[in-house]
DNA sequence: ACCTGAACACCGTTCAAGT
DNA sequence: ACCTGAACACCGTTCAAGT
């Protein structure tokens, strides 16, 4: 049976996952499907097109329409969730993101909880949040890049991880008040 | 006279910030110095090392010690100057940041300032507000490059830049301020 | 309709050999 | 010490030709 479209952007975000941003070819991808490189161009139009296929599956994982949680600090905790779940995930999505360049997802969403609790420029705070998570995982995952280069001392890593998670926590509590107040 | 070091990195971000960082090749600096690229493994162990260098080069301009405003707005402000200052800053500098990946500048001297300030976790604070401006200029660069691609309709160019530029703004005043309440 | 094979114009990196 | 020339193992993309 022939391919699908769907079935080339499963074995790209595979193949990203696995082995990360820099690994991720044309042509490794169509090796992943037992296929020519050439054979990819009939499902995706480009590269591009294939890693934006491949960030909206990292933001909305399962297929159905993409839900969020109803209070602001859950709905960027679970942003960051999302972003966290795939190797250079906060990467795939930020490259990405030129096809929509005004709202990443969960900006609109996120605007609006704020707008309903009363936030004078919902917009404004709900976009400086999603980016603020967004650098904070491209921070992060850059960090692992490197600790996982170096295989010895694992302990470390996961002291880094640990440190990386106290400091998002922080910010959920201190930024997000600072975002929902009224003034 | 021989090839120096610092002619390899200023050729290696004149064309990052003529061309954009996906135009970077060691080739392309090669050429531009009238050199074959074989050469610049004199001077430079890898492409990686040369974004570093790059990087730092984008954070510390003038070849002076990095100095910092002595205000927590006006550092961040600067920082975001300087990543703006050149095509895909925001990016080059978060990948070559696997380098130093604890501590990005200035969140450092950031976090002296907080802390005199009296701030509890001056260190969470300085940590969360960098990745949010790295985050800030990531994005608008991100879109940008769309724009740039897009020659007919520059006016709306300029009218996503003045937004980003009020959402900064935003930012500087509300979360800025949350970070650095002594709570 | 969907894929192969082969090509084109590129990459980063290495390394003998030149000067 | 510093660079060239040439190679190696890759890239993304196109496109005739096959089925």
């Amino acid at each position: 049976m022939p391919l699908t479209r769907d079935q080339v952007v499963d074995a790209a975000l595979t193949v990203a996952g696995d082995y990360g941003l820099g690994d991720l070819s044309m042509r490794r991808v169509a090796t992943e499907l037992g296929v020519q490189a050439g054979a990819l161009y009939w499902h995706v139009a480009n590269k591009q097109e294939l890693l934006i296929a491949v960030a909206q599956r990292i933001l909305n994982p399962n297929d159905g329409a993409p839900t969020w949680p109803s209070e602001p600090a859950r709905v960027l905790a679970e942003f960051r969730r999302r972003l966290m779940a795939v190797r250079d995930g906060a990467e795939i999505v930020a490259v990405a993101h030129a096809d929509q360049p005004l709202y990443l997802p969960p900006a609109p969403e996120l605007a609006a909880q704020l707008e309903s609790l009363g936030v004078s420029d919902s917009a404004a705070a709900a976009q400086n949040l999603v980016r603020w998570v967004l650098g904070s995982v491209l921070t992060q995952q850059t960090a692992q890049a490197l600790a996982a280069a170096d295989t010895r001392n694992q302990p470390s890593a996961t002291a880094v991880a640990d440190r990386f998670e106290r400091e998002f926590t922080w910010g959920l509590e201190h930024l997000v008040r600072a975002a929902a107040a009224k003034a």
